[in-house]
RNA sequence: GCUGACGUAGCUCAGUCGGUAGAGCACCUGCAUGGUAAGCAGGAGGUCCCCGGUUCGAUCCCGGGCGUCAGCUCCA
């Protein structure tokens, strides 16, 4: 037979080849599984019909097969130490796999070497795996008899018509739709790294299991990455490196809500100045709008029906109030405040005021997962046959903040879910409108069916940082509803009163979760137009306290964020007090320097900038300043220091 | 919200088998007047998360609460 392979043209096999015969003949290394339409199949099946696609670790579906193997390797070990544990499921994760167990005493962490010993063995032991199909009767039976009622329970829940298939390695065998490795002995490099509890299918009613999490590889070497971009995100942590340079603080009297220190508002109050400067010239207009309103307002809004277990609730003098999670309504009740003309429109609404949200105590996570926030929020009121142009605009001021952070951004455009409100005819006219202003500049774009919220289509936008971490930002989201549920009307070319659409958009998104991302992306080595403090002046000795005195002055005069310090240690302290601080600049200033009016320049991370005239040093930085300049280089180790 | 672990100086952590506690860094003072990542010496700093219980005595043991962390769930 003749099946065609993606790269590598048609192959004529022998009948009753395996796609490991076929890999074999073409002789390529790696491969761990292969993909024919879009069902993923192991090397031991035998040759079908249609396009073969060869997976290797590089491949999403690949690491998919080779960590889901993994996690039966795991599944086998604990039964080889644990005889009387219970299996529930085990799958892969994008960074690993884990396997929800319940042990028959609770384990804890220092456990987790011996199993992990167990498992070099069954690696060591090299089983081939073997693929079963059995019928629902027999299963039932078999994971009966073998004390697995979680398995058990699983079978019960798949519908009648199932296929039902196990896996076998040496002499464990598991309940598993597949697919996996041929041999457990591809596994080269696999880590246990810890054990949490997690529900069995995720219901708080029912047992608590113990979900083991590791990760596998094909290389120790890969492993070894793996892990040190693990230590690196914990070494750029926003909880630790916030406090630290002094940015902001969290107290246990107000869960949920940062503590703004001087230089962190320094950063925020930089990014919302970003912002405007973006904004202030298409037009939009600031606001500052209520932030407690009455539950009459969240009735006509939908968020009491949709929204209220995420509301701050109060009441006062009989009347119950709600504080606001977010700007919308609000901003309805402003445009309804005066007649509307379409030639008002697209009227663009912005407000930056505070936000809050009841978040559940468990979620959250420093600057990450708040209940006290800011957005860069904004509002645009349209007649819908704008939308294509309201839409391509709030595109580009994406692409402009993305751009000044360095970070590659992918739109996800999510369509109709099939619960929503309003006509079909609508959300044909935002769906094409959103898809048009995408394929009017070629933008690559990422589809999720049905993903759209019930009151209209969206576009999300996901930013990946400096150690290739994704992370939802942005977003631009269509709203039929809320001008309706608000009776929101402008008047038309034509006299008549007519419904317009809104736009929900917001760039940053959450200013304290931007931060958040910002300073890991970043490491808290800003780049000079958001560093709090931009210079720090070291005068070598007494003598030229007062000359340093007089550079920062003129250097803070000319808007630049420049401080002395003039304490009573030496000149190599100092410098290292400033690198730990991440200033982008420090200039010393010495007896040669007063003398010649320049300041030598050391740049962060170590460069030695040479001396400076004084006045030229102030206009470099102002330039770089007023250009939002992403240097000094600030998306590599920073740290610079300790590391060979 | 649920499960588990944790909560000692500003930070990182030690310690008390129940008798009210210590180091390094940071901070302050003095000496040293310094040239690109830690000069020397001294000092100050603690409600051992909070409330209750057991005990002659609780930072330590027990219960409850709050918070943080890891997950789950939720949200998107």
């Amino acid at each position: 037979m003749r099946v065609e392979v993606v790269g590598k043209g048609a192959v004529d096999l022998a009948g009753g080849s395996r796609y490991g015969d076929l890999v074999a003949q073409l002789g390529v290394p790696d491969v761990l599984a292969v993909a024919v339409g879009d069902r993923v199949l192991e090397l031991f099946r035998p040759v079908e019909e249609g396009q073969v696609r060869l997976l290797t670790f590089a491949d999403a579906q690949g690491r998919q097969v080779f960590r889901h193997t993994a996690s039966h390797v795991l599944a086998q070990a604990v039964k080889r130490l644990y005889p009387k544990a219970q299996l529930a499921i085990g799958p892969a994760t994008d960074e690993g796999f884990f396997y929800d167990i319940l042990f028959p005493e609770p384990i804890g962490p220092g456990d987790l070497a011996a199993i992990e010993a167990e498992m070099a063995k069954v690696v060591a032991e090299d089983h081939p795996l073997r693929r079963d199909e059995v019928s629902r009767a027999q299963a039932l039976a078999d994971f009966e008899r073998a004390g697995e009622p979680f398995k058990v329970h699983l079978i019960e829940a798949l519908p009648e018509d199932a296929l039902i298939t196990t896996y076998n390695q040496g002499e464990f065998t598991d309940l598993c739709r597949g697919p996996h490795l041929p041999r457990t002995g591809l596994i080269k490099a696999l880590r246990l790294t810890n054990v949490a509890g997690a529900y069995f299918r995720g219901d708080d009613q029912g047992p608590m299991l113990q979900r083991v999490y590791g990760t596998a590889f094909p290389s120790a070497a890969e492993m070894e990455r793996h892990f040190f971009l693990i230590e690196e995100a914990k070494r750029r942590d926003h909880r630790k490196l916030g406090p630290e340079l002094d940015l902001f603080s969290f107290h246990d009297v107000a869960p949920g809500f940062a503590f703004w220190h001087a230089k962190g508002l320094i950063l925020y109050e930089a990014l919302v100045g970003f912002s405007r400067s973006l904004q202030q010239p298409l037009g939009y207009q600031e606001v500052s709008t209520p932030w407690i309103f009455k539950t009459e307002l969240w009735e006509t809004s939908g968020h009491s029906a949709h929204f209220t277990d995420n509301m701050f609730l109060m009441e006062s003098e009989g009347e119950a109030f709600g504080v606001k999670p977010m700007n919308c309504p609000g901003h309805c009740l402003l445009f309804a405040e005066a007649t509307r003309s379409y030639r008002e429109l697209p009227l663009k609404i912005a407000e930056y005021g505070p936000l809050t949200r009841r978040e559940r105590s468990g979620t959250l996570h420093g600057l990450l997962r708040v209940r006290g926030m800011h957005q860069d929020d904004a509002h645009i009121f349209l007649a819908s046959e704008q939308l294509g142009s309201v839409i391509e605009e709030t595109l580009g001021l994406v692409d402009t903040v993305y751009a000044t952070f360095q970070m590659p951004i992918e739109i996800h455009l999510s369509t109709r879910p099939p619960s929503r409100m309003g006509d079909d005819a609508l959300w044909d006219q935002a769906e094409a409108a959103l898809e048009a202003a995408l394929g009017e500049e070629r933008r690559a774009y990422v589809v999720d069916p049905g993903e759209g919220a019930f009151y209209g289509p969206k576009l999300d936008f996901v930013a990946t940082d400096a150690l290739g971490r994704r992370w939802q930002v942005a977003t631009i989201q269509v709203d039929f509803q809320l001008p309706i549920r608000f009776e929101l009307h402008y008047v038309d070319r034509d006299g008549k009163q007519k419904t317009p659409v809104m736009v929900h958009r917001a760039i940053m998104g959450s200013l304290e979760r931007f931060i958040g991302v910002l300073v890991e992306h970043f490491a808290g080595a800003f780049p000079l137009w958001l560093a709090p403090v931009q210079v720090r002046l070291l005068p070598i000795s007494e003598a030229e306290r007062q000359a340093a005195g007089t550079v920062a002055k003129a250097l803070r005069e000319g808007g630049v964020r420049a401080e002395v310090d003039d304490r009573n240690e030496k000149i190599g302290y100092r410098i290292r007090a400033a690198e730990k601080e991440k200033i982008p600049y420090v200039a010393v200033i010495g007896q040669r320097e007063v003398e010649a009016g320049t300041v030598a320049v050391r740049e962060r991370g170590g460069k030695d900038l040479g001396t400076i005239a004084q006045g030229t040093f102030t206009r470099d930085l102002q330039e770089r300043i007023a250009s939002r300049w992403s240097g000094p280089s600030q998306l590599a180790d920073t740290d610079g220091h300790g590391r060979a």
